[in-house]
DNA sequence: CAGTTCTCACCTAGGTGTAAAATT
DNA sequence: AATTTTACACCTAGGTGAGAACTG
């Protein structure tokens, strides 16, 4: 019925844009790496903040912490809906509100000048239903606040939780974007099946189903 | 440090909007009862849904639940700054968005054609740092849910509490509100010292203070 | 039986009035 | 003495993974 976040939330922090102009911050589309097309256009997401300047957004770090992602097709609370078991690359638009095509979550986002689109391979995650790494599981349990539940601080720090101690001080990267960088980003687009144990990769958890 | 809430909050339906045109809720002037012009122009709540389509506007019922005040003058936090032991009445402007006039919290409510300014006298409050009241200290435990922790079902029923009977299956009125009515609405701008025990006269207490 | 859904204890985050303490 | 501030117990609301129950 619910959705659930993705934990760690995509974060996020922007230059150069024109401080007085509006944007709206759009994280979409939520590609399936390496397949064609869904027959349903991926829904995206309209950043909570949106339609404010370029002078708001660049002050403080654009978080998308409060996205949520379902496996029910028909959700009807605007989650991102998605399918369990595959790969998925989060992408960020920034979309300057010019021309005023009303924006909504279904329709596609708008192309042209005004429009720029960023993907960062080390966002790359697999959508799972249950947890298929219990390293993935120690890592949300020791880093989500919600979570805290489930930690067990005096515990034996055993061959492979060793590993984890090198996330106990590690942070969501913060990427800086800058529109300079636009074109070098783009080649960047195509082949991003990133494996980079460091973000969520084979982590988040595509929530309980239907209404 | 922190702003308090009203309860009940201002809860509004309108109708006669162009459903494909955008608009803005604006809560507002937080006027002193029969006061001159404060030296500082007081602050507007902007509706958390803000820019949305008349259409969006009229299917829902508005509710400024979220609205929240503070007796800090330092305020740097957003919330409607009011004085303690005084009367105010809240209004409702809608206005509609064509002119680009950026609006922000703190500028003036544009004034001109598009832009449309209610006020109920039922809603007239005092502003309180404690009540001063006993029935409506127990109103609000009654209905409001964050206080159930006060609630005493098991009470005696003794006198002036058989008043608070009355309230037992109230609910805040929702108003609906037309351009129709707007001429009407304009002459009953001047003065309205409602004393009505219905709402919320003598009730609302503004928070804790500063920073 | 691999994958999904559901329920739950255990958290975070924050909205209540109370009563004591501080302020004026 | 009257009013405001502060700390607090007790709520609502909702985000966790665990583990049982369910599904194909």
């Amino acid at each position: 019925k619910a959705g659930r976040r993705m934990f760690p939330a995509m974060r996020v922090k922007i230059a150069g844009l024109d401080p007085h102009q509006q944007y709206v911050y759009h994280s979409s589309k939520w590609m399936v790496a390496g397949n064609a097309d869904s027959p349903v256009p991926p829904r995206a997401y309209i950043h909570p903040d949106s339609l404010a300047s370029g002078d708001t957004w660049m002050r403080q770090v654009v978080s998308f912490d409060k996205l949520k992602l379902t496996n029910n097709e028909l959700d009807d609370q605007g989650h991102i809906i998605l399918h369990s078991m595959h790969k998925y690359q989060p992408r960020v638009h920034v979309i300057r509100k010019d021309f005023s095509s009303e924006l909504s979550q279904n329709k596609p986002v708008p192309s042209g000048e005004g429009v720029k689109t960023f993907s960062f391979p080390e966002t790359v995650f697999t959508t799972v239903t249950a947890y298929q790494n219990q390293q993935i599981t120690r890592l949300k349990i020791d880093r989500n606040p919600f979570a805290k539940g489930f930690r067990d601080s005096g515990r034996n720090r055993t061959g492979l939780e060793a590993i984890m101690e090198t996330y106990a001080f590690w942070r969501p990267p913060v990427r800086t974007l800058t529109f300079e960088d636009f074109t070098n980003m783009q080649k960047q687009q195509g082949g991003s099946t990133g494996t980079s144990p460091t973000t969520s990769s084979t982590g988040t958890p595509s929530p309980s189903g239907a209404a």
